[in-house]
DNA sequence: TATAATTCCTATCGGAAATGTATGAATTGA
DNA sequence: TCAATTCATACATTTCCGATAGGAATTATA
């Protein structure tokens, strides 16, 4: 039910890449895709869908590269996400029905709202959590691993 | 990212049809098959599958065929999914990294409690839908359509 | 005990989707 | 002009999913 195409994780890292580094102009596809190691070739293609939906710029030509075209809290996981997926709505396929048993289309509404409910609930997730705040923990996480004595 | 096999669905319109008929012996699967438009060869696996997730029980020989291991009430949607999934926890797939960039563990972690919260999400919606709350749903929805008109 | 009905088990196939590679064109700073 | 870079598209490879197939195991019933 729950399945993350490399695709998206693959997203997710290339613009925290960016995010940590936002201001500071731009990143060539290359430096990304060795520090975050995803196939150089495959991260274009990456980089290419996530500039169709709007995540990032790009800059052609020497000393070009990607920017976020947003300030980190401002893109969250799920317009990510949804960039990767082509706004995929929840996969309703539909097996037909005879006899007397559950008929079309209350048999495919029934499912059809229970999956709606689930995605709804991935959405919020999603919404809330931006590269910004997956920065914070992040640096959170690395402090409580090498924590700074105080005093 | 939500994605439904057809399995899950067929699962689950298989063991509707089970419920609905709960206490009136073991219902063959050919008979599922055909009243609910599923691949005979192939609800067979998925049958199988139940039955090892403790979901159905299983009759061989002449009148044999499948039955609710428990009442409708007691089946969550949650059971027959996590079934066919073979328990699969979120797909955490992870690429390396190298460079002074996000580093493992710490990149994984972060987005594995991610996924673990839209898991726990889905799981709690799936939680609390049975297969009575569906029949009871799907009831509602035909007398809408047929409805009967009192006195 | 023989037979037929049924589940059980495993193998395999085909097509679609996901992942990754290749090639060259377009753009642009130096 | 040249070299660095993105852009676009096509192609190859692998993996997964739906579906089919064949036969073994079980058992009610005549």
């Amino acid at each position: 039910m729950l399945k993350i195409p490399l695709k998206v994780t693959y997203a997710i890292f290339a613009t925290l890449d960016l995010a940590l580094r936002y201001g500071e102009g731009p990143v060539q596809a290359r430096t990304i895709a060795r520090r975050q190691t995803i196939p150089p070739r495959f991260i274009e293609q990456v980089l290419h869908a996530l500039k169709q939906g709007g995540i990032v710029d790009s800059i052609r030509g020497p000393q070009g590269g990607y920017i976020l075209r947003q300030p980190p809290s401002d893109v969250s996981l799920a317009a990510i996400v949804e960039t990767m997926n082509g706004h995929a709505e929840p996969d309703t396929r539909e097996a037909g029905t005879n006899g007397r048993a559950l008929r079309p289309p209350h048999r495919e509404a029934l499912l059809s709202r229970l999956w709606d409910r689930v995605y709804q609930a991935e959405r919020e997730i999603l919404s809330s959590v931006t590269l910004q705040s997956l920065i914070e923990q992040y640096t959170e996480l690395e402090q409580q691993r090498a924590p700074m004595y105080h005093i």
